[in-house]
DNA sequence: CTGAAAGCGCTTACAG
DNA sequence: CTGAAAGCGCTTACAG
């Protein structure tokens, strides 16, 4: 409500002192700087925010781009939430909002970036859905900071966050290893995304590592979702050799997974070990526990804000990170 | 980049000229109306919105409050991810985008306030995490558009979004009468949540109106968490007369009382039906399969956005909106 | 350390 | 139907 006009008269300053008083505090008097505080205090003022972008380019704001369609429901991801809480609290802390932009309805090559222009928007991260959408790379090109989740992004001030899939997907191998199980299988993610191959690169890295042969009948594909793991767990049950062990490379496609094998009149952990990836909410609730690779979803969050805002800052574009991630032992995967 | 005053020289025009064919397109003459256009299109023209905002004061921008606190986990709930993007796609729909409001540091009264004014958000939606927050009445008294979800309030632009609580747990009640059950126990929400009351009352509503009589121990409260559930549930199985059935008011807890009456040996359907509220995924994911009360979670984001929406515009306040649930029968109560 | 002035990119009465 | 002008509330060289 108040102006900034308002309480520079009230101070009996300038406009332009009580702008510095907030934007460059230390080039002001002490003693004035503390009267225009606890002015502004007083009367409530508050900068308006179109002002100051108008004035100075920049919004203090950061775009969120979320294919969010219901056509295509990889959104509904559990997982997301978690790391869309750890980015707004992230980003919050570095004095930034966070926009949640419209999923591009007119020509995808344009939508976000005009919304980025249209607003200011000082960068942008994108969460990969899953869903191939090529207006990301108009994005990444056009100059503003971005950081992507999941996948790398071509451009010159971009970057991606991600977890440590390959690793992860070993140590999943080698603790079923450890509990003694030579047959490992796998259910892969699907082939063109990032964590599937990623996962399924470490399955088959461990497996040598360990010196254990891979057998082309224990690798199945899946889609990420319970109905593709009960399929696929179905389809390695039905393998020549049966395997004693199977690493699924998403916590949902998992329970899938232990449902086929329940199905199938077998036991978890007796019969096959099951071990996931991703640690969602399910994991610990299905009986017996999931025993699942824990991705660091706030800290994903986290480090996206951050990486978002150095270069916000003017920092070169970041080398892309990756976070370690964590086994989580449970029921499923120790007798 | 390209500014309104450049494309107005490019078509030979008045900038407010070609404003008018933005914001009041009928008033101009077709022929020119369109060559601007054409110009805007060709040249990627995007009105700046803190100019416009700070021109109109109206900023085509809803504020998200909600409280992610990492101390008080009641954001997780998941449930909350589908109501997001239901709000978001209705809101995009009709021109609005959703800022996420970091969570008030400084002085609860005065920092939502303050983020509305600073960023002129021409509405506000609240989703009620369980988390009691004082600031959100000062936000429902300030005079903005809000609309709140789960949660009654009082303010003179103010309404409220929910699921129709009462009526769904008369539902449930009601429909494992139906399966013959006649000893019906209930978990209830913590009494101070408006969906924690309702549902209790329908419960009791419905007992009355079927001529069972209720127990005073088949009452059990718990917390909307699956431990809370486990914990409610061990206590009703201690009643001098065990219950053959059970309505549960939150998913989480009816999956955490499936739990302890498995612990107990006993077996649901047959010896206990059990009844959840929400339908979130877990529900259709655990074995047996869990029949709950699904609230319409798209049509609950959906119907904030139409509320404030309307009040934006300059409707009166409309009155609470209960939506419809639908029981959603699996295997927890059906033999 | 501070102020006057110009400018950011729009919108909107007011005239015509 | 259209244009000139003022104004929205800030910031920031430029002087002093």
């Amino acid at each position: 409500m108040a102006t900034i006009r308002e309480l520079a008269r009230l101070c009996g300053v300038s406009p332009a002192t009580v702008s510095r008083v907030f934007n460059n505090p230390e080039v002001v008097n002490a003693r004035t700087r503390d009267e225009v505080l606890r002015a502004a205090q007083q009367i409530g003022y508050q900068p308006n925010a179109s002002a100051r972008t108008l004035a100075t380019k920049k919004s203090s704001m950061v775009g969120l781009v979320w294919d969010t369609d219901h056509r295509r429901p990889g959104w509904r991801h559990p997982y997301f939430q978690e790391i869309l809480i750890g980015l707004k609290t992230a980003l919050s802390g570095r004095g930034y909002h966070l926009l949640l932009l419209a999923t591009s309805e007119e020509k995808p090559e344009e939508s976000y970036v005009h919304a980025v222009r249209r607003h200011n928007l000082d960068g942008v991260v994108m969460i990969d859905s899953g869903n191939r959408d090529p207006s990301l790379g108009y994005l990444a090109e056009s100059g503003i900071a971005c950081v992507s989740l999941d996948r790398p992004l071509e451009g010159p001030r971009t970057t991606y966050v991600t977890s440590d899939n390959v690793g992860g997907a070993r140590q999943a191998v080698r603790h079923l290893y450890e509990q003694g199980r030579r047959s490992i299988a796998t259910i892969s993610g699907p082939a063109g995304t990032g964590p599937g191959t990623d996962r399924l690169r470490g399955y088959v890295e461990e497996l040598a590592a360990l010196g254990l042969s891979q057998r082309p009948e224990h690798v199945v594909e899946g889609d990420f979702y319970l109905s593709g793991g009960v399929a696929a767990m179905r389809r390695l049950l039905r393998a020549p050799e049966q395997p004693d062990a199977v690493f699924v490379a998403g916590d949902e496609m998992a329970v899938g997974a232990l449902r086929a094998i329940a199905e199938a009149g077998l036991k978890v952990p007796e019969d096959i070990a099951v071990v996931g990836f991703d640690d969602i909410e399910l994991a610990g609730l299905v009986i017996p526990g999931l025993t699942t690779v824990a991705q660091d979803k706030a800290g994903i969050g986290a480090a996206a804000a951050e990486a978002v805002v150095a270069m916000i800052n003017g920092a070169d574009a970041p080398p892309p990170q990756v976070l370690p991630t964590t086994l989580v032992v449970r029921g499923s995967s120790r007798l």
